[in-house]
DNA sequence: GCGTTGGCTTGATCCATGTCAACCGGAACT
DNA sequence: AGTTCCGGTTGACATGGATCAAGCCAACGC
């Protein structure tokens, strides 16, 4: 009961801020749909937090996995590196979003997650998950579709990469941040973006002089305003149509 | 046991020669790891097969999803299609692969998956899976696996795509079907392409006359022999080196 | 206040792949 | 055997985005 807790001891209140069932993120994130005393159990088994800090890794590709991670605060990116070394930024991921299910497969991490802001993350031991989700039907099932998700997100990057010009993708990369940042509250007009122009056009496909030309050109036409990071969208409908007329 | 069933009827012989204990793919499949126990309480979940002829649907984009699927024989493609026309396929999956993953998500079917050849697959009803899978800890783990395998291979075609140039990506392609086909048994120097140049190019983000030329290519340097769908690697090294080194 | 640095923008040119079009060859049907 | 059709190949040409290069701007350190 957090009215019992004495709010007073520093030690305590890092206890209450950081517990799934005092999480602001929770209906985004792992716990969406279970009960009180179900979010209590799955509190019991996220016993690590951790801070990481802008640039730094929270894993790198090759690592032994044991634990998938659940973003708090912050912001991240993953990327694919070929030895002759191409790399891929395979996601963006923010908060209430989680990481590390590729290494699920082969034990072992497949790719890099790279903090692009100070960042929170709670750490949650796999093989706790597996068998806490042996007794919770709903964490199990909720899982389920975290990972099914995922499996969708991706088509839709393969759909962009393969079907769309680079001005389609980056509207389409736009209207994807403004509809995430929208279900954690935030302005769906008006954001900072977290990463550069070089990690855009790798997640997209394209040179980072092709992103920086496309902005431009959104910006002549009046459907965003850009100054360096900060983007503000002026026309929802204008950068939609971008992404459905075959051109 | 086998030994005590009679063969002469035929009824009998079919259920022998469909039970995942039976399989000669349950180690590709989701049976891999069970027990001898285990394998036959999956069995008794697997009650539906369904032969699929070549060019039909095993399910549509937007139907209502309530199993996954396991490719028994044949060959299948899944893609995704947008309003304005455009599609793209995401995946060929052959036998002992799963299909459906994508549909967990949202309860609905986010793809069309459509027989290349004529198949038979086996349907596994989802929620038996998930109660089963909540008891038998190797199949939760295993079915887990797959999922997070079926993201990693994503990650693979997300990089195919936003790195990799024309006669890269084919050579990917061939070298990714030759492993697969060995790992079932066949030949991983010969094969027939179940899929049109128009496929290939879809799922490669490219056009049919590029990949047509790709193959030309190929063929005049060595690498392969190609004959309509009919494909023999003559050079593997000479593929993977094309893949390796940035150009 | 000034130089340095990293990220961004913009211009000029090039090239890989798309587009359009003709043709080929095997399979299925008449 | 001839016709049709579909998938594949090949050629000529067009173009979107890559590449190369210069310069700009804001943040930061000295």
């Amino acid at each position: 009961m957090p009215s019992t807790i004495p709010l007073n001891q520093e030690i305590t209140l890092t206890v209450i801020k950081t517990a799934c069932s005092n999480c602001n993120l929770r209906e985004l994130c792992l716990p969406f749909g279970l009960s009180l005393e179900e979010l209590e159990r799955l509190d019991d088994l996220i016993s690590t937090r951790r801070r990481i800090k802008r640039g730094d890794h929270l894993y790198r590709a090759g690592e032994a996995f044991d634990s998938i991670y659940a973003i708090r605060s912050g912001f991240f990116k993953t990327d694919v590196l070929l030895e002759d070394g191409r790399d891929q930024v395979t996601g963006f991921q923010m908060a209430g979003e989680l990481l590390g299910l590729d290494g699920i497969s082969t034990e072992h991490h497949t790719c890099n997650a790279i903090a692009l802001e100070d960042s929170e993350i709670c750490a949650i031991p796999f093989n706790r998950l597996e068998s806490l989700s042996r007794e919770i039907h709903n964490l199990q099932h909720h899982f389920h579709k975290v990972m099914s998700r995922e499996i969708v997100r991706d088509h839709g990057v393969m759909m962009l990469l393969g079907t769309m010009r680079a001005e389609e993708r980056l509207a389409a990369f736009l209207l994807n941040l403004s509809q995430r940042f929208t279900a954690r509250g935030f302005s769906h007009a008006e954001f900072y973006l977290r990463m550069t122009r070089e990690e855009i056009g790798s997640y997209l496909g394209l040179k980072l002089e092709t992103v920086s030309r496309a902005f431009s050109k959104f910006q002549e036409e009046g459907y965003i305003a850009v100054q360096q990071k900060h983007i503000r969208i002026l026309n929802v409908n204008g950068l939609k149509a971008l992404m459905n007329h075959r051109a």
